[in-house]
Formats: C-alpha cells, structure tokens, sequence
DNA sequence: CCGTTGCTACGAAGGTTATCGTTGACACCG
DNA sequence: CGGTGTCAACGATAACCTTCGTAGCAACGG
C-alpha cells in the first residue's frame, strides 16, 4: 500500500473518478485492465492507471502487488461518498428538503411496487430505530 | 436575454457553479451584487461576474438588463438539475438502488416523524398515481 | 539470447474551473 | 465640471481534469 493523500478525499469525485470508483465498489477491487474492461467506452490504458493514481494520491483507493500487476481496492466506502453527495444535493438543490429529493426522484422513474415496498419499509426502521443509540 | 449555449446543461454542475444557481434558484433571480451579497465567503465581484457570464455561456441562466445592472434568472429549473444528480448518484454510487440511496439518506440525518411522514406520503403518492399518465 | 507482451512511471497537451486585476463606460453628487 | 461609485468586459493566472505518448522494466516463448 501506498499514497498520501492529498485532499484527503473531502471533496466530491469527478465524472471520471466515479466512473472508475463505480467499478471498484462493484466488483470490490480491481487491475488497471479489469477496470478499464469494465468501463463503457473505450479509454486508453494509460488514461485509466493515470486516475487510478490520481485516486490514490487523493486516499480514496489503495494497491498492492499481485504478479506482476497491481491491484486497485477502495479505501473509501461507497456510502460514505453517497451520503455526501446526497448532503450536497439536499441543501443545494432541494434547499434542505429530502421530502422534495425523494418526490423528484419518484418523478424520475418508474418504481415497481416492490420498489416502493422496499422504500417505505426502510423509512419505518428508520422511524424505529430512532432514539435509541 | 442572450446566451447560446455551448454544452446546453448536459453535464452536472461544478461546486461554485452550483453555489450560484442554489443562490438563484433560491431567490428566483439576482444581479450580480445580490448574488455575490448571498454567497458564504467573500468572493469577489468579478469571479461571480465570471461564473454567471460561463454559466450563460452553458444555458443554464440567462440575464435581461435592469437599470444600469443584468439581473440574471435561472433557466434550468432545480429539480431537472436535481433529477440528473440524482440519476448519476444512484447509478454510480448505489448501483441503480433507490433503496440503498434512501437508506443512506435516512441513517446520515435525523429526520423527525413529521419529515419521515411526509417522505412515506411522497411514495404514498407515487404508487396511487401510478399507471394513469 | 532476443523479441514480444504486459506492466508501471513520467510528463506533456488541451480543456475547464475559479480567481481576480484592470480598464472603460456611465451616472450621480457637489 | 470633476471626482466617486457601480457596473460589465477582457484577459491573465494558477490549479485541476482527462487524455495519452513514450519510455523503461521484467517475464515469457521460442
């Protein structure tokens, strides 16, 4: 393992970034060439090692040597990132209101009813599971 | 009003760009100064100036004249901002689950009952007006 | 042993973001 | 009229993102 950060990861990740770190917490780590298979359009092989370095720099990912090749696993876990994009949306755009996030994300798409079950349900153990810790 | 846009307000927004539109969308419309007055930090005059001329550039406001002042107006409304962050969100980090987004949503905030209601009626709403449209 | 292949490292190019300094226009005050 | 304040336009700058080309290294096949 390697790297120092450099921003610590406060910030956002850029489209590219996310692209890439999309993958990682996917498959759950990842070679240079595994991620850049994986990734929809063509990118150049260099294009990739370079993010994969430049996320590493940043703290968010993490290598060590496997042959003759590294391999890239996250070091910052997927919700981390999604509750602080999520925070940034809220006040931004939705100006505090998660009631306005979750209508436009309704009016987005078309949830399944088994979707909507699922949501409801994860509000109710929310409700639940308030209070006590 | 002016401004071709360039990228015509595909992409997302960069943090101070959203900033700014979080300040008009907020308040509907601003000039410069007013924008500049409901910023956090003291940012100066001409970055603002500068931003707003990029975000025109983009589509994303434009400006009519107002005495000897431009008073610039949002003209990509928050929530088809706020459904394309979203949509990136989900794809990217929760791997198109809504669920998990909302679970990672519920469990970063303490939300009150009367929030966790009012969430529970935005799917109530969502499953009855389903089908018809 | 030598060429090929699969890697990483380095660094540069082109575009974008974010920050202003400076300039010039215009109007208002005294 | 002449100074002051408000404003937009322009250009400069530094940092960062994203893309690779090129080079160098190490192992493997014949």
């Amino acid at each position: 393992m390697t790297g120092k950060p450099r921003d610590g990861g406060r910030k956002g990740f850029t489209d590219r970034e996310l692209d890439i770190m999309s993958v990682l917490w996917r498959e759950g780590s990842g070679t240079v060439a595994e991620v850049r298979d994986a990734l929809d359009g063509d990118v150049g092989y260099t294009t990739v090692l370079k993010m994969l370095q430049i996320l590493e720099e940043k703290g968010a990912v993490g290598h060590e040597r496997e042959g003759r090749a590294y391999r890239y696993v996250p070091l910052v876990a997927s919700a981390s990132a999604g509750g602080r994009a999520l925070r940034r949306i809220v006040n931004k755009i939705f100006h505090g209101s998660a009631e306005m996030l979750l209508a436009t994300l309704v009016e987005d798409r078309d949830f399944s009813d088994e979707e909507i079950k699922r949501m409801r349900s994860v509000l109710d153990r929310a409700e639940r599971g308030r209070g006590e810790k």
